[in-house]
DNA sequence: GTGGTCTAGACCACG
DNA sequence: GTGGTCTAGACCACC
């Protein structure tokens, strides 16, 4: 599993790190009874603190899914691919929903929107290939 | 002019007026030299506290969007429409490029965030049609 | 509202502050729009860290029972009278059961454990008397 | 002897264990000189961390409760069934007083506590006549 | 003034 | 080793 943390788009890291534990469970990265990186680990890899992380796991306990296992951790529960899979594309389209609705609010009208999404997503692929490229590059020196 | 306060989508009461003032400039809706309403006319309208206002207003003066003129409150200044019409889009850009952006860190498909930005679209027209017909029927009974 | 710490038995302080706002809502004690008092207050009012009145406040919105207001704190909401009525049994019945469980599974009589809750509210009763009269006492004396 | 660990009534394992082992001097399943299981078997037994059963032994060690005997394994004292029986209620009642007295604090009345204490011990009949029948099923198929 | 986030670190319970 | 609780304090955003 591979987090990324954005200090700071506007949410909170240990949001981050909730979305994208359920992300990764949605994508299978995660399988259920896979442990989650200790909260010690973790904190490390994000070079956050361990609070935060725990904050994050705290919450995802609440919402069932993780689930601890006494003295060895969290591990993913066996509804947490269910709800996750179902959460996925909601967790997008409610933010996606705040937006659109200022926009349109706003007389900016669909097709104006849908070029700012067309071009926003070629952008992302840009970047994606150049990141890409230079892995190859990388590997490739390596 | 017809703000409208969404508590709370994440941002911050003082940032939505400040944009909605932006976005009325640029819609023609205000015009060089109007005047916004006062302080505590506008407090009250929104039923949020004045210095949040307040606060809205300072930045406006900061981004050149509002000039105070002695004795009668703030009026659009001559420069409003320019700024206003090209920041119009980049607004918007800039809060769904951070959206699009998670989505696509986390196996979203373009295709998918295209059905999603249709399907918002369709529901805020449904949305607005409805609000119409209620307008349109409040008149009648008027 | 009057809140009473126990450290410790056993639950969290923040636990049992939200335990304790939910069963001052049920009571009536807290009102729809009520503000509970404030992180710092409350903190200072039982001795203890702001920290742990905030991570129970936080508790208690994801309980739907707290609402913020922004800037001027935390208010009842409209639904949590009914949410903690209907919980304010179930809170006890639930430790309650887990204490039963135990004494079944291990050939306590139904008997016996009506004796003991018999001889325990009995002792609870004489204690708030006795506090009651310290009470009455101290009114005599001021 | 017949044990039942219950993941998590929020009584540890190892106390879990414990309570049951002076419930089964109590209840003479555990007679003076009786071996316990050995910490493998009973860990094995029971699905939990040889650790955590040898932390039990070691507790019950402290109390009196068990001796080890050379080369053999560890048996139950002479003065056991004594403290046992004397402590059998008290284990209960202290659990039960702290439940207790949380709902006296909170305005549940004693009828309100001896509706709850009939209604789960009923609950616990029935869940046992369940079983009962289960296990009377279960021979005739044997 | 309000609450929220994050950091830092101590201490504990559990396995 | 694991996570949980609590304390302490800094900093920020908002009203």
């Amino acid at each position: 599993m591979q987090l990324h943390i954005e200090t700071s788009n506007g949410i909170p890291i240990y949001e981050q790190i909730c979305r994208q534990v359920k992300f990764a469970v949605a994508n299978k990265a995660l399988q259920v009874g896979d442990h989650v990186p200790s909260v010690r680990e973790m904190a490390g890899r994000l070079a956050v603190n361990p609070n935060t992380v725990s904050r994050a796991y705290r919450d995802l306990q609440a919402d069932g899914v993780l689930i601890p296992i006494r003295g060895t951790g969290l591990a993913v529960t066996p509804e947490a691919p269910g709800k996750c899979q179902s959460e996925r594309l909601d967790m997008i389209r409610e933010r996606l929903r705040l937006v659109l609705a200022e926009a349109r609010h706003n007389q900016i009208t669909p097709d104006e929107i849908r070029q700012l999404v067309e071009s926003e997503l070629q952008r992302l692929d840009a970047l994606e290939d150049e990141n890409a490229s230079q892995l190859v590059t990388a590997e490739e020196t390596a």
